[in-house]
This record gives C-alpha cells, structure tokens and sequence, in this order.
DNA sequence: CGCAATTTGGTACTTTAGTATGAGTCCATT
DNA sequence: AATGGACTCATACTAAAGTACCAAATTGCG
C-alpha cells in the first residue's frame, strides 16, 4: 500500500513536470502535441498493469481460498457443500452415500438441488462452476 | 484475446478524437489542457488495469503450467488431452462432440481410453487426478 | 511403401447420473 | 402449537456415462 502512494506520488510529479514541459511544447508543432498525449496515454497504461500486477503477485493465492460469503449467497447449505466438494474429489453418489452414511438417494437429491443452485447441467460443470466461484478449494 | 484487440481499437479510436478536440480546446484557456491530459492519463491508467486484470483472471494459476512431459508419460494422444480438457470444462460427451465435429460414440472412446490412462473410474475423478498431475490448467 | 499409432465411428449393453414427486423427521423461529 | 427450512429416504423414470468389441480411415515415420 505504501508502494502505490509513492508510485502515485511520483505519478503525479511527472505529471506536473509534464504540464511545465508542455507549456513550452504546445507551440513547436502540432506533432509533438500527440507524441505528448500518446506518451502520456503509454505511460499510464504501463503503470496500471504493473500496479495490477505487483497487487495480484502480493496476494497469489487469495482468491484462491474457499469463499464462504458466496456459498451462503447461492443458497447452499451446509450439506450440500460438503457434497458439493464430495464431488469435487471424483467421487460417485454411492461412494458419497458411504462416507456421510446415507442412502444414495439422500446424495441424489442434495446433487439435484446444488446443481440447481449453481445452475449446472452435470456434476462436472457444477465442479467448473464451484472453481468459478471460489467455493471448492483448487 | 479478441477482446483485446478490440479494447485497443476503442482507445485508439477515442484517442484520434481526443486529438481533434484537443485542437479546438487548446485554445480556450490554459485549464482544459490539464484535464485533458489528466483525464486522458486516468482513462488509460484504468485500462491498463483493467486489462491486467482481465488477463490474470483468464490464467490464474499460470505459475503452475501444465505439465506436458506428465501428459506424454500418461500417454495420453493429443486428441485424448483435448477431449480431457473439455470435460473439465464440464462438458457432457455431446457437446464435446459438436465442438470437435466428431460423433459422440468417437468421444465416448476417447473417454474410455482417458479413464484407463488416468486410472479414474469417473471423469470427476479424471478430472481430479489431472489437476494432482497438473496437466490441466486450473 | 508399409507399419504402427491415432482417430474415427458403430452396436449393444450395463451402470451411473439426474429428474420428479412425495413424504417423514428434526429443529429453530414465530 | 404451527410454520418453514434442512435433511432424510423412497419409487419410478429418463438421460447420460461408460464398457466391450469391432473396424475403417488417417497420419506419421523408418
């Protein structure tokens, strides 16, 4: 956070020295007016990709870890996350029904329900879709 | 990557006609010139962003490439990689098909031989072991 | 060229997945 | 006590997925 202050203060001084030195520009040609602005434009498009980036590389795994919030925003519950993840591992209804000791009919219709919350077709979009939303972890 | 194309086309457009008002602007008053290049600076400084952004989220984990020698040592065929990478897309066998112009009962071979290759019994589970062999981009 | 691997496609079959519907239990809130 | 949500389970059904086996066309390579 500090880094971007200093990257903006710096920004912003170059963009004074820049509005002096244009003063004295604007009247040696037409061309140099739209070098300036492009330069300006190149310039600023560069330091918003790597502000961006430097952001991004701080914090690499953050939107990697399971957000909670937007398992309570689709409406799933708590057992039908954890089959949702069940899933997530390769396994098969009746090898979910297993582990959680439940029939297999208990599994399909929790599948049937995340798949209608996560508005899926098949388990494997419905994993797709779980990656997308950050609610499994990768 | 379209999409790109196509935002640089927008602001190079939008750049050409800052250059025309430019011309009309410089004259009426020393103010105007410094907004516009402010505003100018901003614009592309958010697209740069913006671009950033887009890009990073299309490969998140780009630092974890795919691991093409892992692919061979499977012996998975190009078409069989292909075929893998749509089902984790959550593709069902038929529109993979469609997409790759082949029948379905092409794909359904194709799945046979990945699920013995990968020794999965299920494509959530084939899925599961490519992204531990990281041969899918996650 | 000829061989091997790949790709494609089919049929017939079994298994798994998913839908629709209804219903009983438990538990917290009104 | 009643209502609603979550979890459970069942039946009956349709739709995918997956297996097994076979076979032809294609492609890459020595």
């Amino acid at each position: 956070m500090k880094r971007t202050i200093l990257i903006f203060t710096t920004l912003i001084i170059a963009l004074l020295c820049l509005f002096k030195l244009s003063k004295y520009a604007y009247f040696s040609g037409d061309m140099s007016i739209e070098v300036g602005i492009a330069l300006i434009a190149i310039v600023f498009f560069g330091t918003g990709m790597y502000i961006n980036k430097k952001e991004v590389r701080k914090k690499p795994f953050s939107h990697r870890q399971v957000d909670i919030k937007k398992v309570e925003q689709l409406g799933l519950s708590e057992r039908e996350y954890q089959v949702l993840h069940e899933i997530s591992m390769g396994l098969s209804n009746k090898e979910i029904a297993n582990k959680l000791f439940v029939s297999e009919s208990t599994i399909k219709t929790h599948v049937s329900n995340i798949l209608v919350k996560l508005d899926a077709k098949r388990r494997t979009q419905a994993i797709q879709k779980a990656k997308e939303f950050n609610i499994i972890p990768m």
